[in-house]
DNA sequence: AGTCTTTTGGTACTAAAGTATGAATCCTAT
DNA sequence: ATAGGATTCATACTTTAGTACCAAAAGACT
């Protein structure tokens, strides 16, 4: 009966330990994929020749800013964001800054 | 000797089936909150009071699209398009364009 | 038929975005 | 020190975007 008890009371355990070994390896797989399609491809900015500041525009103009309101969050004038923007429209092969965002999110740069 | 065999073998069984089992809710669980963060929100839309038409309107923003363009892809002028962007910022409480972008992820509405 | 919403579109305007060009200043690596 | 990229800013200009207002036409509902 002792022994009976014991070899139930092991393959719970055994159960338990192999449930939780499958839901911690499924996890991390999940969290690497998820990681995959949600991080900031670093190679393509640098590829694309974008610079620090050009990025942090295009930050901006996701955050749905106006030229006028990117210069006053980082301290220049509007006439310098303009310029940044025009690069960066060229850089990513855009017409419209909506445009820029379609295709920055396609290179998950953003 | 062939009693512990067979006590080996159905440890094995029972550990392969417990990993599966935390394996496959474990998927099961992400695949729903995957699938609730992606979801679009028809109920925001419709409180929102945003006509199809206008949903359509969006759609094209979200695409980088000119208003130009979003007309000639909806076979109407570039004055109507202006009428339903209008409406729509106001409806999204939004100053651009890129703005109602960025609202309407946050709404979860595209 | 009549009402209500949606869709359409025009005019006239203001505001914002974007281009082109030139130039000064700042950083950085050699 | 200096060459080269990055950042800054201005002027002048063209193009889009956006607002305000009005009004006709189309659909839907009772």
């Amino acid at each position: 009966m002792s022994g009976d008890l014991n070899l139930e009371f092991a393959i719970a355990i055994i159960a338990i330990v192999f449930f939780f070994v499958g839901t911690y390896l499924n996890k991390k797989s999940f969290q690497k994929h998820s990681k995959v399609s949600t991080e900031i491809n670093h190679k393509k900015i640098k590829a694309l020749e974008i610079s620090k500041r050009e990025y942090e525009v295009l930050l901006g103009i996701s955050e749905g800013l106006s030229n006028k309101e990117i210069g006053e969050k980082l301290f220049v004038s509007e006439s310098t964001i303009k310029t940044h923007v025009s690069n960066l429209l060229s850089k990513l092969n855009a017409k419209r800054r909506t445009q820029a965002l379609q295709i920055a999110k396609d290179l998950q740069i953003i």
